[in-house]
DNA sequence: AGGCATACTTACATTTTTGTTCGTTACTTA
DNA sequence: TAAGTAACGAACAAAAATGTAAGTATGCCT
């Protein structure tokens, strides 16, 4: 597997190109939350633990640039959002359940407690 | 899944704490190359795209404290080490393979090249 | 008129990760 | 004697990711 260069960025394997897109730390916690069900953008917001606009938004922004989420807006006041997981997404979830299901197993190795 | 401690460290789900072990720039690289044999320091360094004396024996020495892989060192001079995968870094190399192979279908999916 | 709500964006600061350069040990070869 | 080699470590610099604080639009409610 050679390098290569994706949106002007260069990569050197494929596992570093998809957690380019699925990677950091809020887009795996979005998708997983969209796995079932439509969300808005509060109800984001106030699930996952921690995160900022800042980080919400532009985690948002770039997982609809790279078609792994849609949006649908309705235009009440004050305003309504809702994201939705696309075809692209399901399949982001396959494989952050087997990455989750792993991280359990390991969790589970270290002696770390679960509840 | 409330939020965790380990290693000093807080963490949200287990993806982030699977990450923590064998995320970031090399470690997978390595893993992946020890899969099947060992292999020696240098040839890790010759073998691994822009990596760093820094980031290469920061990484081993990771891995290595956290039991993905084990090491040798044969009494020689100059010296010679050798680093070997673990049963835990078999299991690693299990979920890498699959990151993997997510990664080239992404690729394909967004029409990027691959030889 | 003032405050509240939603869904954001922008500027700036801080933290985390990675890169660069140099040094070390112990012996061998030119 | 000087240079080379393998496998590192340490100090410092740069880059990338994330955090913080504040501001925007529209329109409802009091």
């Amino acid at each position: 597997m050679p390098d290569f260069f994706a949106d002007k960025h260069l990569f050197h394997n494929p596992v570093e190109f998809a957690l380019s897109k699925i990677g950091g730390s809020y887009k795996m916690p979005i998708l997983w939350r969209l796995k079932d069900k439509a969300w808005r953008y509060s109800a984001l917001a106030s699930s996952i633990p921690h995160i900022s606009d800042r980080m919400l938004s532009k985690s948002l922004k770039e997982l609809l640039n790279d078609g792994f989420i849609s949006k649908e807006i309705f235009p009440e006041v004050p305003p309504r959002t809702e994201y939705n997981i696309t075809e692209r997404g399901k399949k982001a979830v396959i494989i952050i359940t087997a990455l989750r299901n792993y991280g359990l197993d390991l969790m589970k190795d270290f002696g770390i407690a679960q509840e």
